[in-house]
DNA sequence: GCTTATGGATACTGATACTATCCATGACAG
DNA sequence: CTGTCATGGATAGTATCAGTATCCATAAGC
């Protein structure tokens, strides 16, 4: 398959392929002459992950290039590739809030990790963006929005459950790990456009006339 | 409030400051000379406004433009303000996938919603994202990930319903309004760090050595 | 009166994700 | 075997976004 063939089939315009090429996000492809490299299914695979994580997750470039390169060093263990795919959806947005919509922020999420016995890591990208979030919610006079935090917890915890069973079911260690990084990214999209049908259809009928 | 006391109160500088009551994110302060004006507290709650859907949520500064003129406008219909909040939310990432992937895609979701009996707008932004995220998981080989749709759908309903409860709760519909905007999006970046603290946490002992 | 801050305008910057152009070479059709 | 087209590789250009920086005439406040 060649440059223009491999366009066709991922919908992806050749300078687009090329400059994936460039940054390492793409292995070359076989060189059979000085100027005619051929390409195969993986790169077919390949072109259409980064796109997914590109176009529909908003991935940056650079970030995806450092998940792909974790996911061929097969050498590396498993919650390192986790903590890259978790880092890379979340982009280190800091904001600063007041003490006390911080402090108390803080002592929820605390209080909500240690009741729910969840094992978190304190240097946790996520568990900064938690509280960060929870502080602006406190911050912009919605306090009543994450009173139900645990109630929150509680559904995220029941799909986050059956997600990783989905994801263990995969026999390769290989596989599992794709399956680790693509569930992980997309699947924030996925919960983020439920979410929001679920809102528009729930919210229709209670609001018509607001 | 002058500018300086403003950027103190917010933690944000000068220059951004300027920078948005330019692009009309920002009311004018009023002016007491040709260059004096001042700021009240609608000023800094509006400015941490911003931050938050800007800095956490990630909302470009256009979007946070148009969403806070439809908070404004007070006139508009709710569900109006709601539309544009998910258009917020939902940037026009549009992938193309396989014919087939696509059409299991269209057929899955569109199951989904009616067994549930949701309404939903069959131009509503998420159903496209939804659509394009089911067939991406696909094309992408994992289809065990999203053979749960429902199970997800059924998470995700649970805490959208307390949701629109606890936004219901404002009296005024200015604040109603308000409420909604803010728990739509930063109830997203609430939701996604949450799951990922979840996954951390169950993945943890589950894969220590894999 | 002197330093500093301000409003307003305009220009510049750095990051990101592509696009475009060029060129020498090679594949392939007729 | 020859003319047209695509290709690999390199380099340069573009558009968008979110600020920053600079200037200036004026005004506060000590």
């Amino acid at each position: 398959m060649r440059i223009g063939e491999l366009s066709k089939a991922t919908d992806v315009p050749v300078p687009t392929i090329k400059y994936y090429l460039r940054e390492g996000l793409l292995p070359a492809g076989e060189l059979s002459s000085p100027n005619q490299a051929s390409y195969g299914d993986t790169h077919v695979r390949r072109l259409r992950l980064i796109r997914a994580l590109v176009e529909l997750a908003g991935v940056p470039v650079a970030t995806v290039k450092e998940i792909l390169e974790s996911l061929d060093a097969d050498t590396e263990p498993l919650h390192e590739q986790i903590g890259r795919a978790h880092r890379a959806l979340t982009p280190t947005r800091r904001l600063s809030a007041t003490e006390e919509a911080r402090d108390a922020a803080t002592a929820q999420v605390t209080k909500l990790i240690h009741d729910r016995g969840w094992t978190v890591e304190p240097s946790a990208p996520a568990l900064a963006t938690l509280i960060d979030t929870v502080a602006a919610f406190r911050a912009l006079g919605q306090e009543n929005l994450i009173a139900h935090l645990d109630a929150y917890a509680d559904s995220v915890e029941r799909f986050t459950r059956f997600e990783i069973d989905a994801v263990t079911a995969n026999p390769t260690r290989d596989q599992l790990a794709e399956s680790v990084v693509i569930g992980t990214i997309l699947g924030e999209t996925l919960i983020a456009s439920l979410r929001l049908l679920a809102q528009e259809s729930i919210s229709a009928d209670r609001w018509k006339n607001r």
